[in-house]
DNA sequence: GGCTTGTGAGAAAGCGTTTTCAGATCAATG
DNA sequence: CATTGATCTGAAAACGCTTTCTCACAAGCC
């Protein structure tokens, strides 16, 4: 068994076409790379060939030759968070416009394989981004040892070699704290995402630091879907807290619709504050207040950082793209209880 | 300028691992593969190398020799619509089971870039599996004419070589009209699609079939999307309908939210229907009446189908999966106007 | 008109694997 | 003890392309 083509007929190659056009293989590419001039009548004849042939270049055998494979690799925790495709959107667009293919691969939010699936990327493609890595540090350190163009995108880690874009989610933490103590909010939940997300720590960092405003904070574990956020918000009663924040936006919708359930009025009891501001447009009713990042920007200078990388320039510093608040429908002054409201 | 790495430190080499561990490449190869029976001892040693040097085979070269590339490629037209993640998530183990990657890409809902997407796939993928297609059948048909491993999802071309697994979108359609006729409703409007989408052609068809249930429907271009079924949503009440059905679940979310700003209380005034079940749990504060698919389903017989087309088997006919209707909160009988209703 | 340049095309050498093929070692058998 | 056979290993060919190298030919110069 030669190869894995069972028993079909055998596939064109470029010698095939070469030989169809009566030129030498080697014409053939220069033909169809354009790296040097030939003669316009035999460059007719190749491009003949071709159509008539259907060839069409064999990529592994190109990517030997060249020593790259014109793809780069995307590595994301989990493709139902609408947050990916936007960042996606415009990693494709960059890549394309360098004649480089996409390569889309999710963890489904489990670190253990995370390791494995970027070895894959590495071993297949020119570069790769790696969307929210969960990864520890020093498997983070191992794999940026490998001399392999890799950026990290949200995700930033002192004292690594690979480059990294992120959202500042600190800084988008702080508006929001920040709004909530101009509303008079001085108690505080947070619905905390994934234990092993550094873009979650970031966020309690900030949570942390919003102590100077005069808010305390209780901290209860949830997750990152809408699901975990409705599971979790019966919770928030028992804290006291006349505001909610979240991990994200899918988590504080699925919190409202269950405040909503158990007849807590939103934000007329309870102030929740979302995280992401994804696009849910007209599914849900409530209009989150929230942070946003421009995800279009954040995905489009991560690929150009790849690319530049790729290029075998090597900038430096960490980006922090900082977020923008959004102040909508779902936050208020919280109620004061000696007090009559409404 | 020899190839792109540009004057890094060489990359390790499958000889390189047999020369550190006095073994030739071809012994390494084996070890690597376990294709052959080896000397324990000398496997001991490779090992050891290939973890000193950190070895990884380069895919191009494997794909080159082995005559595969161990890859599969999907490609959807949108990565933001739910509905794909659960597929994908099931492609991707079924893949990994037969030791696969997964390469995804998306069209984004552009059919002219769609042919040289899959083009590309086939030159770097052993398989294609091409989801919701938008293009035009001749295209199609050019493409399955390349005889390499390609499986529909989705979408059914009679005549076609592909083999194709898709869900049973006329029945769905006809199983949510006859649910609407049996609450007594006769006027319906349609809120339609995206215009080359066959999935909205079935629905179409099933809608004008429905006649004989009585039901005359009223068609509206709309769209996939939940802003789409916002801003068609107002076109409604002109149509007389008591019940409107949509493309899918995300369109018919978007109008329920317009309706509600338009006062226009569903399911007492309007019911709606929606289309996939799609996984918004928690976000939408409204249940919808829908219909779905096994999504998982689709998405490992899909792969399944594509594994054995791979390995050359054959399998003929297309398959349909049949939907399931979920009657929830967003449809009841209509009002009837010479009557009080409630 | 002989010589140097310049130009375009074919031959051939890789790229890093896998796999066939052939050779060497060793055990077993007559 | 020599021969066969079974194992294991290394050498080398092949995978399909790109890119250097080399050469033939034409044009330009004194």
């Amino acid at each position: 068994m030669r190869n894995a083509r069972q028993g079909r007929q055998t596939r064109v190659t470029i010698s095939d076409v070469g030989a169809a056009a009566g030129v030498s293989a080697s014409t053939v590419s220069r033909v169809l790379n354009g790296t040097a001039k030939v003669d316009p009548s035999l460059a007719a004849r190749v491009h003949d060939a071709v159509t008539q042939l259907g060839y069409r270049p064999n990529a592994a055998a190109q990517g030997l030759a060249r020593g790259e494979w014109g793809t780069i690799g995307v590595l994301v925790p989990n493709l139902a968070n609408p947050y990916f495709p936007d960042v996606l959107k415009a990693v494709s667009s960059v890549a394309r416009s360098h004649g480089r293919r996409v390569m889309v691969m999710e963890t489904d939010e489990d670190p253990s394989i995370e390791h494995d699936l970027v070895e894959d990327l590495m071993r297949s493609c020119d570069g790769v981004l790696l969307c929210s890595s969960r990864m520890a540090r020093a498997d983070l350190v191992a794999l940026t040892a490998r001399e392999h163009p890799l950026v990290l995108l949200d995700r930033i880690v002192p004292g690594l070699a690979a480059p990294a874009v992120s959202a500042d989610f600190f800084g988008g933490m702080m508006l929001i704290c920040g709004h909530l103590a101009q509303l008079g909010h001085r108690r505080v939940a947070y619905l905390s995402g994934p234990e092993v997300s550094w873009a979650n720590s970031e966020r309690i960092r900030a949570l942390e630091a919003a102590k100077a405003f005069g808010i305390s904070v209780t901290i209860l574990p949830c997750g990152s879907t809408s699901r975990h956020g409705y599971e979790a918000a019966a919770e928030v009663a028992g804290t006291g807290a006349t505001a909610l924040t979240t991990y994200n936006d899918l988590v504080a919708l699925g919190a409202v619709t269950r405040l909503h359930e158990l007849g807590v009025r939103v934000p007329e009891e309870l102030s929740v504050v979302g995280f992401d501001d994804i696009a849910l447009d007209h599914v849900a009713h409530t209009s989150l207040t929230t942070v946003s990042v421009p995800r279009g920007q954040l995905g489009r200078q991560a690929a150009e950082t790849l690319e530049s990388l790729m290029a075998g320039k090597h900038d430096g510093e960490p980006v922090y793209l900082s977020m923008e608040l959004h102040v909508r429908d779902s936050t208020a002054p919280p109620r004061v209880t000696s007090e009559v409201t409404g």
